[in-house]
DNA sequence: TTATTGATGATAGTAAAACTATTCTTTGTA
DNA sequence: TACAAAGAATAGTTTTACTATCATCAATAA
C-alpha cells in the first residue's frame, strides 16, 4: 500500500488545492462522507462546514461552489483508475489479458487498498456512481470542457480505446466502445441496486463479479 | 397527424394534471424550451412564471418542485417513444426489421411530426439528452420508484428485452442491453455534441445516421 | 526578536431560490 | 342565481449560495 500518492489535478478544478492543507484533506474526505449519504442535492457547504467544525467562508475558499468540488472529485477517480490500470497492466503484453485487467479495474477499482487517508475510496465511488453523469451534464460544459477539465476522463476513455485497437485494429468505434463501457459498468450497478427491471446482472453483497463478466461478454462479443 | 393526444401519466408526476388546462398546457410548452435554453440548473418556477406571464404560486398547483416537472417530461417521453414503435411495428413481424424500427424510432424520435401542440418533441428529445439522466439519480430513487414513477422507462426497456429476445432467446442479456441501448443512444450524441474525444461519430447539423448505424452494430453483433 | 504573511475562524450580511398562505376575481356550470 | 374551481395578486418564510470584514494564530523571513 501506498499512502501520500498526490495527484495532480486541473487548475480549474479548485480555488486552493485541496490536497496542500490539513482543513483541504478534512473537507474532502468528509465531503465524500456526506455526498454519499444525504445525496449531493441535500448536500450544501454549510452543512460540510458543520461537519468539520469549521465555517462556510473557509470551505468556499478551496471551491467555488459544489459543482467545482464535484468535479474535483470526478477528476480525482478517473485519474486514480487511470492508475490502477497502469500499474497492473505494465507487465502484461497480450492484449486480451490487458483487456480483461482494464475491465477489472474499472469495476473492481474500489475493492483496491486505500491510496490515500483522506479518501475513501469506496464511498467516492459510490459517489460517481449516483453522481458522476451530473459533472458532464451541465449548461457549461463546452465552457469546462475548454479549461480541460474533463480531460482524466477523456485520457482514461484514450486509454481504453488504445487497448481494443490493439486486439482488433479495424474496429470502427473504439471511442463509443471506451465510452460506453465506462458509462454502462457504472450505469448497471445503479440500476442493479434501484431499478432492477434494467438490468440482467445483480450485485449480491457488492459482488461485482456478474457486472465484470457481463461486460467482458459485451466487450469480447463486439471487438474479436 | 394525430393532434390532441394525452398520455395517461402516473398521478405522482403532478400535483395537477398539466395536459387537463391552459395554464398547464402553457407550463409545458414553455418549460420545455426554457429548460432547454438556460439549462435544468438554472431553470426556475419564477423564470417560468414570467415567462408564460403567470404567477409562481400558480405554477406551484401543477407541480411540487422541478424535479417533478422533469419527472412528468421524461416520463411523457418515454411513453411517446413507446407510442411510435408500437405504431411502426404494427405490421411488420420479422423480428430483425422490428428491431431496426425500435432503433430508428429511439433515436429519430425527434424527427417525427409533432403529436400535441404544447409539447415542443425537438426540444424535449434535447432536454432527455442533457438532463435525462438526472430524473432517476436521485437520492430518492427508490421512494420514487415505489411509486411508479419510472414505469414509462422500464416498459419501453422491457418492450425492447423482447424485441431482443425475439431475435435470439439464449441471449443471456436483454434487459442489459435494453437499456443500455437507450442510454448510449443520447450519451453518444451528447458526447458528439460536447465531448467529441468520448465518441467515434459526428452529428452533422443533427443528422443521426451516423448514430444509427453504429447502435445497430452494436446491437446485432451482440445478438445474433 | 520583530514584522509579515498566510491560513483559518468568527461574525454578519445579501440576493436569490424554493416554497406557503391568503384574498380576490373571473368563469364555467347546477 | 349561486357556487365552485382556476388563476392572479400579493405577501410573506426559510434555506441556499454566496460575499465581506476583521480578528487570531502559527510559520517564517528580515
Amino acid at each position: 500500500m501506498i499512502t501520500g500518492i498526490k495527484f495532480k489535478v486541473n487548475d480549474s478544478l479548485y480555488s486552493r488545492d485541496p490536497q496542500d492543507t490539513d482543513l483541504g484533506k478534512r473537507i474532502l474526505n468528509s465531503s465524500i462522507i456526506l455526498i454519499d449519504e444525504i445525496g449531493l442535492e441535500s448536500f450544501t457547504f454549510k452543512k460540510l462546514a458543520t461537519k468539520i467544525q469549521s465555517t462556510e467562508a473557509s470551505v468556499y475558499r478551496y471551491f467555488d461552489n459544489k459543482h467545482q468540488l464535484l468535479l474535483f472529485l470526478t477528476s480525482w477517480y478517473w485519474q486514480w483508475v487511470q492508475y490502477l490500470i497502469s500499474i497492473h497492466t505494465m507487465n502484461v503484453d497480450d492484449p486480451i489479458k490487458r483487456m480483461k485487467i482494464i475491465i477489472k479495474s474499472v469495476i473492481n477499482a474500489t475493492s483496491e487498498n486505500a491510496l490515500t487517508e483522506y479518501i475513501n475510496e469506496n464511498l467516492l465511488h459510490n459517489i460517481i456512481i449516483n453522481e458522476g453523469s451530473k459533472a458532464y451534464h451541465t449548461h457549461d460544459v463546452d465552457e469546462e470542457n475548454k479549461h480541460g477539465i474533463f480531460s482524466s476522463y477523456k485520457e482514461l476513455a484514450e486509454v481504453i480505446a488504445q487497448a481494443i485497437l490493439a486486439i482488433n485494429a479495424d474496429f470502427p468505434y473504439p471511442h463509443s466502445l471506451a465510452s460506453n463501457l465506462l458509462e454502462m459498468a457504472n450505469n448497471q450497478i445503479y440500476f442493479a441496486k434501484h431499478l432492477p427491471r434494467l438490468t440482467d446482472i445483480k450485485v449480491p453483497k457488492g459482488d461485482l463479479s456478474q457486472l465484470e463478466e457481463m461486460i467482458e461478454y459485451f466487450v469480447f462479443r463486439l471487438i474479436k
